[in-house]
DNA sequence: CTTGACCTGTGACCTGCTCATAGGTGTATA
DNA sequence: TATACACCTATGAGCAGGTCACAGGTCAAG
């Protein structure tokens, strides 16, 4: 088997299927004379973990502790619950930061309906967004 | 004012006043024998802007093309207009992204609780993420 | 035998900073 | 005067997680 036919197994890229083979998740055979590699069951089933592992959140330096545990022939999951304890904490802010993001956006949309354009001065680059800055500073309530 | 003057009076770093330096979004003058850079209050109200902008969920590039147009003293505010729908649609996406994503988490740690460790074997690398998996592929829900 | 479509591996590139490094500056002490 | 020491600087490299550009190999059709 060889990277696009894996990939396109998967339903992702050959370049996604070569990253994974570059930093060391996947081990195929260096084939006969042509120097492709050559991808094998259990290395479709390893990607096929990792892209659900990512699918979870999990780093690529996470499941590297994953895969480096169960390679060993020890149980990765005490690690995995661990992890996933910390991404989701990340993922919680990520969250609260996006939400918080779209929020000053569409405020910032809303305010420019009734603003016209203007061209810059010394003191201004665009009137658009200093002036929404500063509403932000006055009622403080969108900050972060 | 030297950089981390200019840092500290809008509480960023040093080195990200360096980055806006190096891309060209703020010229200093090359001071003295000593190297140093300098920079004045047109560079602080210009840092400034950027950081508004940013904190807007507009990208570097987008600055770019910002600060281009209003260099060239041209109103930026037609292209800050249609750059923010543009990063608007994007966040959105991120925003639903980021809440399936939380969603799975938090039920995948939920589902755990009730699974022990288990040793890898040629089949499973860690069960508790192929199970969960499974599952998601079975009630197809918090697919993406 | 050659054309052209498609495949391959490798290295560079992307964002938006942040860090590591090597060296300059400036003040307090010996 | 020398020196120790904290702090400052510019520059280049590094980060995540892939993606892209490139040069060249492979294979079937004409």
């Amino acid at each position: 088997m060889r990277v696009s036919q894996l990939a396109k197994s998967l339903n992702v890229t050959p370049d996604t299927v070569r990253y994974y083979t570059r930093i060391g998740f996947l081990s195929p055979k260096k084939n006969n004379e042509n120097g492709y590699k050559s991808y094998d069951h259990q290395d479709q089933k390893r990607l096929h973990f990792i892209l659900n592992a990512r699918h979870l959140g999990f780093s690529v330096k996470d499941i590297q502790e994953i895969l480096s545990e169960s390679d060993k022939g020890v149980s990765s999951c005490p690690v995995v619950r661990k992890l996933i304890e910390k991404r989701l904490e990340e993922t919680e802010q990520q969250f609260q930061q996006t939400l918080a993001l779209r929020t000053r956006m569409q405020l910032a949309i809303k305010q420019w309906r009734d603003k016209s354009d203007m061209e810059p001065t010394s003191e201004m680059i665009c009137h658009l967004i200093e002036d929404f800055s500063q509403t932000l500073i006055e009622d403080k309530q969108y900050e972060r």
